[in-house]
DNA sequence: CGGCAAATTGACTCATGTCAAGCTATGTGG
DNA sequence: CCACATAGCTTGACATGAGTCAATTTGCCG
């Protein structure tokens, strides 16, 4: 791996305290790797063999069971997934294929599992990461059991309007599909909850999304720190 | 708190590795206290003061948005709650009552992060702690997003089972209505998950359950080590 | 420009929630 | 020890949320 990929991973956070002999140690028999869109990385099932982290591209992350498929996370640069799966040595409960071009490093997990045991600041860093997540997660479980998915996709607005620097129109992150997967629904009801919000003030042309009257449809989404962060 | 106290809460995963001296500074500050049933220990949305540990009884955790109220676990003897929220000293997510007369210890927060800093070994169990939550919550992620409520059910049961030793009859461990909204579902709707079931050989009567056919329980509810574990 | 996948729309079904009534079990106080 | 009160559970009837299937339409990429 070039330099400038290495100084790049080590700008995330669970490798902001790490030590450098660990990092090297660690980075040693690491290797990048371009894919093309939609290539399945991993497949839930599959041994933890890999700690993963997107230097460009995305990676979503869904599960299947039985003929149904849902999309648990998208993850964007540069940040790591599957850590818990890497830590736990259990198998990969998400599967994972690229949404578009993506250069992705993949770490052993037992180097990962090694560097753990020997660098306590790293292994203060993966506890944080990990609470982190665990509470990500927490909020999403509370989004699926206490919301309807009307709002949902109203909370999901107001949230993406925010890390837009709360411009009143911007682009989804995602296609539709995949936003409707995320949020717990079918394509079609998407379709249909975007439309039931029309009179709130949203307006979808395409990825673009334009909100009109915030207020209106912040009375409707009732967002909480305690869900939406 | 008294000798067998402290022994019998070092027995825990948490706990199994931290140093002597760690585990005497930690409980230094920690005192125990008797709750009656039903009493709300924590509420969900304020500091994170202490880390929780149940030593007998059992307490469910939940959350609530506007009228709505869900259970999103049941913690029983002897293990901790509200670890997540202590490390990130973030707001409680969830809030915490007794389910009965309870015996509950509290360790200040602050503490828990002081021995978390300076013993490695008290953060390597954290660290298996908090990866094991998270896995726990994303297979509970999927068992919500893939599922129908009666499947739920299904796999409830048969992981149920499984836990009293393979036994073809068992008795619920909580009330209905808390099991529903554990479930994910209304009361009304478990009663007629339950009916529905009976063709597959699910018997209900008050908390005693009977599985007179677990095969064609089985083939119904398609149990997998990717969802329950 | 053509072709294909995504998105939308309509009509319909099915799953789940709501409201109300009645039933059951359980524990308490007389 | 019984009777009542209370909360939980069940059942019915209905409303609403959400999924399915099919037919277009739209938009994008080669």
């Amino acid at each position: 791996m070039t330099p400038d990929r290495l100084k790049e991973i080590r700008g995330i956070d669970l490798f902001k305290n790490i030590s450098d002999p660990s990092f090297a140690a660690l980075t040693q028999a690491a290797y990048a790797q371009n894919f093309p869109p939609n290539v399945e990385l991993i497949t839930e099932g599959e041994p933890s063999d890999f700690l993963y982290i997107v230097i460009s591209g995305s990676v979503e992350l869904f599960a299947n069971w039985g003929n149904n498929e849902t999309t648990l996370a998208t993850v964007w640069p540069v940040s790591s997934f599957i850590l818990a799966a890497t830590i736990n040595k259990g198998p990969y409960l998400m599967s994972a294929r690229t949404g578009e071009k993506s250069l992705i490093v993949m770490l052993p997990s037992e180097d990962v599992r090694q560097t753990f045991e020997n660098d306590p600041e790293f292994a203060k860093s993966i506890v944080s990461e990990l609470a982190k997540y665990y509470r990500a997660g927490l909020r999403n479980t509370k989004n699926l059991k206490l919301r309807t998915s009307k709002e949902r996709l109203a909370n999901y607005l107001l949230k993406t309007r925010k890390k837009n620097n709360d411009a009143s129109q911007f682009l989804l992150k995602y296609e539709k599909r995949r936003l409707a997967s995320y949020l717990g629904m079918t394509p079609e009801n998407l379709s249909r909850a975007f439309a039931s919000l029309k009179p709130l003030g949203v307006r979808v042309d395409g990825q673009k999304v334009t909100l009109d009257n915030l207020p209106a449809l912040i009375e409707f989404a009732k967002p909480t720190r305690l869900i939406d962060g």
